[in-house]
DNA sequence: CGAGGGTTTGAAGTGCATCAAATAGTGTGG
DNA sequence: CCACACTATTTGATGCACTTCAAACCCTCG
């Protein structure tokens, strides 16, 4: 699919080494293969709605959020939209397609304007084979990545409706900030409820009560938490010990 | 922690190789690194309620089940058992904690009595290091393994208690067998609720509904389905067309 | 036989979904 | 710039699924 709405950047931009570096897929690598991406890469402005690949397309290319935000998300048979992830700024998507006939499995839009380096998967695919330190990160990558998975999974059967938006919210928060933070969502909410696995309405009733116990404030997009630890208090006890919700990038 | 009621097997038993070219983490592998698998690996027989290793601990082995069933937990802060996994034959366990700082994740129980071949970790890591296939192999499995919590994510938000309990006996069926099979269930049926996000009570009241909705019989540990398809059609109805429910073993 | 755990059944409560309607917010064309 | 249409969000009322608490039942094993 070509993008229609870009704007493209094929000449390197400054910053770019130092932007891949932080990337925990990235930061083991050597100085000459980050080179070696970022001379195959992009980077690409995008427009809110924009679709960036589709289900079952043929994967050329996977993706490093610079800033925006991106939805991911299966069709079902009836036609309604499942939101596996909601991505924004450090994130990486589309790489899975190496495991899966180069195919991706799921639908990329782009919810908020963004910038993303856009990066051949070719490319990913012969670094690991040739080279051990590759390989080793992204296994890395896919380990983080089943966590995130497990954390998803246990916190459907143990946390209710606004304990998981909080949990949502605290992924978000930068870490070692402890109070008076402040975070921008993407605008839609629906699209959280929609992660989140609860219908609007139950969204909307399930944010008051969050307001009301741990004072946070939302306007629109943005979101102004004045004190983290109230959060954690209020999400995070019935988690399980060992699975800090530490925000997964991979 | 040492093994206390096992029967140790040192000498290397006949059929290993075949077993493990039937493990899809191993499938790809020469003959030769599969022999330095083996060489270095026990087949172990361990009786239910053996203790295999504890959540935190510094990992030596990883495990495969040839027979027998397997249980890994958590200890949520109130002491509570969250059940992550149910295993059985085929299935590998233990091997992630090297992405872990060699530490295992969770606890690994013996639900009913059996037989795992244990394998050092140090191994596998090794392997993986100057072995490209290793370091591929490894990846696909862990790839599968996301698929598996994406899975499990999907039908916590949207299966029913009884969609849930079919669908767990669905991934135990073996492909291509449409009629007539006959599973082995672990004894304790609070262990099955307990990994399907549902009180015993749920669970009882759950099975019952599915017994008389698809024909299925339950005697102990024993359950007997005539139709495979009448199963499927109760639990695969509302699950994203792009995720079909195999079972994953790694 | 009787104690103790696992399982089932009943009754009542909780949380989320659903349906319906009101309200707020956004974008469009006049 | 305003009026209108359209969409997102909120609120209320009701229903369903699962949980919770409690008690009965069943099975095994000493």
């Amino acid at each position: 699919m070509l993008p229609q709405t870009q704007q493209k950047n094929t000449a390197r931009e400054s910053g770019n080494t130092s932007f891949l570096k932080n990337i925990s897929l990235f930061s083991k690598l050597s100085d000459e293969t980050i080179e070696e991406f970022l001379k195959s890469s992009q980077t690409i402005e995008y427009k809110k709605g924009h679709m960036l690949y589709l289900e079952e397309e043929k994967a050329e290319y996977f993706y490093i959020i610079k800033y925006g935000w991106v939805k991911l998300f299966h069709t079902t048979l009836d036609g309604l939209e499942a939101v596996v992830d909601i991505l924004t700024t450090g994130h990486i998507f589309g790489k899975d397609a190496i495991f899966e006939d180069d195919t991706y499995q799921c639908t990329a839009q782009i919810v908020e304007d963004a910038k993303l380096l856009v990066i051949p998967i070719s490319l990913l695919k012969e670094q690991i084979q040739k080279n051990g330190q590759m390989a080793i990160s992204m296994l890395s990558a896919m380990s983080r990545k089943t966590k995130k998975r497990e954390m998803d999974a246990e916190h459907l059967s143990i946390q209710n409706a606004p304990q998981r938006i909080g949990c949502f919210l605290l992924r978000l928060c930068p870490l070692g900030k402890e109070h008076d933070v402040t975070l921008h969502l993407p605008y839609d909410k629906v699209l959280i409820a929609s992660r989140l696995g609860m219908k609007p309405e139950t969204f909307s009733r399930a944010l008051n009560t969050l307001k009301e116990s741990t004072n946070i404030k939302i306007n629109g997009a943005r979101v102004d938490i004045d004190n983290i630890n109230k959060l954690t208090g209020y999400c995070c006890g019935a988690c399980s010990s060992h699975y800090p919700c530490e925000d997964v990038k991979a």
